[in-house]
DNA sequence: GCTTATGTTTACGCGCCGGTAGATTGACTA
DNA sequence: TAGTCAATCTACCGGCGCGTAAACATAAGC
């Protein structure tokens, strides 16, 4: 919305060595908006990290940044899209690993221990409390629904991944749907404990759930 | 506190058949009093559950009541207490629990799975959702120490049961601290999930766990 | 019946916080 | 140098929601 405003394009295929077209402070600004833009996502997960959504207020982002709420404003367009925006940066190393996973050939069993070790990092970081905790009471119909919609993919991925590792015998049967909700609920809650306890390193923590299994 | 202002106790030895003594409409008030206090509390954990603590008023309970906010505020003082009471409501099965297992004699795998089908019938319970998601950042110090105290009960708890069931050799052998991570998180995200998804019971959700470990 | 305790109401104060308007600064373009 | 545009600031609005003061009603006790 804020960069459509833009009226000509860089031109995209410059010669190289070509005298530096003089649109490219432009483009170096723009990219310095993403920085800030990304550097005001990451200072929200991590205050939401650390207080909890609904006591964080955008002042306090805003201070941690060292700037005023006005400019958190000029990057985002509400807290409630703030919020969202971090559940989707925890999400997306997540979707990264099912389909890293999907490409393999290895038995089902080692595909979903790549996924599950995968996923207990993503959950150990700022961004993955927001995703465990995002609550659609939290956020308009619009953006809960994707939120709903990617976590019923992520839990469609680990059930397939279950049923292919019990077609090739690498997994031990039984009820794919609970044995997901058993592997999500462990993992998710890591984001609960991980603050208090950090006497493992996500790593170490996602090798000794695998362990577990 | 509201009731330290009695003057003289009842007679408690009162002989049978007795005329009634006229204390006893006190003691019917008191009671009943009680009684509206735990709808209250009832009230306010089935709110918290549908919409979360944040998006409750007050008055949203209140109503719920059909009564007015102040005569919630005369049974509760405010509103962190009545999360704690509801995280209350929700932790004393669960003790209950352990209390009855701590008194078997039968092998402490056996004595495990007891607990745990409390545990997932409580935490599928509304009071549960409270128990579960009751944040240290939403209570003052005083409250939020007391649920972590609770908290850290029931993972010792957890932890003992294993390493007995692992001493007498009807637990597979493995680390206790991990083992109690894992469960608790797969039984605490059920609260998450059970509001969506009734299509089984607590209890058979609570036997399909303890079939998958 | 008069008084006191108990329960509930109406009405309100007030702080916090999400969000915005509009001025301001400064850098790049021509 | 003038003009444009991106970025940030100061100052403010509005409302929601917790919690309270004080009046009011009802029933108990004497």
């Amino acid at each position: 919305m804020a960069t459509s405003r833009r009226r000509r394009s860089p031109d995209a295929t410059r010669a190289p060595g070509a005298p530096i077209s003089p649109w490219r402070a432009t483009r170096e600004r723009q990219r310095d908006r993403e920085i800030k833009r990304d550097a005001v996502i990451r200072a929200a997960a991590h205050a939401f990290n650390r207080k909890g959504y609904h006591n964080t207020s955008l002042d306090d982002i805003a201070a941690a940044l060292a700037v005023t709420k006005p400019t958190v404003y000029y990057y985002v367009t509400s807290k409630e899209q703030l919020l969202f925006e971090c559940f989707s940066a925890g999400v997306e190393p997540i979707r990264a690993a099912f389909a890293e996973a999907r490409g393999l050939r290895s038995p089902g069993r080692e595909r979903l221990n790549a996924v599950l070790r995968r996923y207990a990092q993503a959950v150990a970081s700022d961004f993955g409390w927001c995703m465990v905790r995002a609550e659609d009471e939290d956020l308009p119909p619009a953006l809960s629904s994707q939120i709903k919609n990617a976590k019923s993919e992520i839990d469609q991925g680990i059930r397939q991944l279950l049923r292919e590792g019990m077609q090739d015998g690498s997994i031990h049967a039984g009820d794919p749907k609970m044995m997901a909700f058993v592997l999500a609920g462990a993992l998710n809650w890591i984001a609960h404990w991980y603050r208090e306890d950090q006497s493992m390193s996500a790593a170490e923590i996602a090798d000794a759930f695998v362990r577990v299994f």
